[in-house]
DNA sequence: TCAAAGCATTTTGTGTACATTTTGAAATCG
DNA sequence: CGATTTCAAAATGTACACAAAATGCTTTGA
């Protein structure tokens, strides 16, 4: 009969969905870095055998999400301060790369749609006087959006794997990019046009030097604000 | 008794051990790119259960050497040209990184004996008008602790992890850049005088400049040599 | 009181059995 | 003869049982 109905299995495994959920756990600070994750605990959690949940460990520990010792276990890696600069170094080399890559190779018709969109968007919420805990959430999207558009354009499944390792280093870190002043993320989206101006005329080394500033420039003030309330964690 | 004895527990498991051997054995080309691995196969071989063999697999899809998918298994990942030429992008801007961290944060003593050791080392093989295949290897391998020094001095752990995945794309990539000519060596032998000297003289900038273009160079010479002849594999 | 040794508990590592899915080839139908 | 279906073999996914190691606490000794 219907032999067309399955161009996607979709089948997938307990392993792989119970990895994703941890992820998100993780991501979303369900488990205290350092944290010890216990096989048993999950396995009875969720109902299900410990083969599964060690599977999505081993898989979480090849993201860098978990760290393993032998006969000891899994558990949730922790950042330094240093690791998360160090982390915003290298996002800022990879993406300089991606934009000037996608500067010299150019961007499809949809890139360029989803990019402006992403502008335009970015410009109608920075006109504000003052943003709302909503609005500086619906930028962080944008922001997201414009990268990834670079990411694709100009990125290998390399690239971005490698980038979305250095992204998770600090746990939304995507977020942390709205929690400074309007002037700053009003700087860094006008940094956005400059770098598509870039990208559009081809001009591959400025766009290069562009992203990494701009890139760099969110490490820049991550430091300053950890600085001026060294407490908060 | 001698409490005193165990300090390091030296304690490693079989699947751990597995792991190294595939790593090894996958990276010497034992194992064919896209090759289906099957566990049971592997088991018999190895006289153990599938269980460390899996646990094995999984770190090395971690590492991407392999990959997985749900329910079909994992194979040895095959690297397109493409993927090889932007890795070569990806080490070009992470050892930048790192080549201009060493230069800001300067060289502990014993590295900077390393490295010395290893350009003079390098200055005795140059000299030589022709390279036998041992020459060769011996400047792989020196050529592979000046670049590990560097990283050490100026790479967080994060950098050295990506820098050794990116590595692993090009299989026995530092045996690739020995594949030259006697003339190619030789200015890349130059190249590291000069990184040195950035980093000594804390020039950052130009240690960074100077080791992206020592790697885009190796990048360039294994595209060259690649449409020279095309149908070597 | 404190520290070290010993022991029970907990947790991870491995082997094994069975279920589910995929795979490949033989069999069937047009 | 070729394409599709069917079915058995093979491989992966999962559960569970036991072994080995680590952990924590109690006990013991000075």
């Amino acid at each position: 009969m219907k032999k067309t109905a399955p161009p996607e299995p979709e089948t997938t495994t307990r392993s792989v969905s119970i990895a994703e959920s941890l992820r998100c756990a993780i991501l979303a600070g369900e488990f205290a870095p350092g944290e010890r994750m216990i096989e048993i605990h999950l396995s009875e959690r969720l109902n299900v055998s410990r083969t599964p949940i060690r599977a999505a460990f081993q898989a979480l520990a090849g993201e860098g999400l978990l760290v393993h010792t032998p006969n000891k276990g899994y558990y949730v890696r922790e950042f330094s301060l240093e690791d998360i600069v160090q982390a915003y170094e290298i996002r800022a080399a990879l993406e300089g790369l991606a934009a000037r890559r996608a500067a010299q190779m150019g961007l499809a018709r949809e890139q360029m749609e989803a990019a402006e969109a992403a502008l335009l968007a970015g410009d109608l919420l920075v006109e504000q006087e003052k943003f709302t805990q909503e609005d500086r959430s619906r930028y962080g999207l944008i922001n997201k959006t414009f990268h990834d558009v670079i990411h694709t354009a100009g990125g290998s499944s390399m690239i971005k794997d490698m980038l979305r390792i250095s992204e998770q280093v600090a746990p939304s870190s995507h977020h942390n990019v709205i929690a400074f002043e309007p002037r700053d993320v009003r700087r860094r989206h006008d940094d956005h046009h400059r770098i598509y101006e870039a990208i559009l005329t081809r001009d591959g080394g400025r766009a290069e030097i562009l992203m990494r500033d701009h890139v760099e420039s969110v490490k820049l003030s991550l430091i300053r604000t950890l600085h001026s309330k060294p407490s908060s964690h």
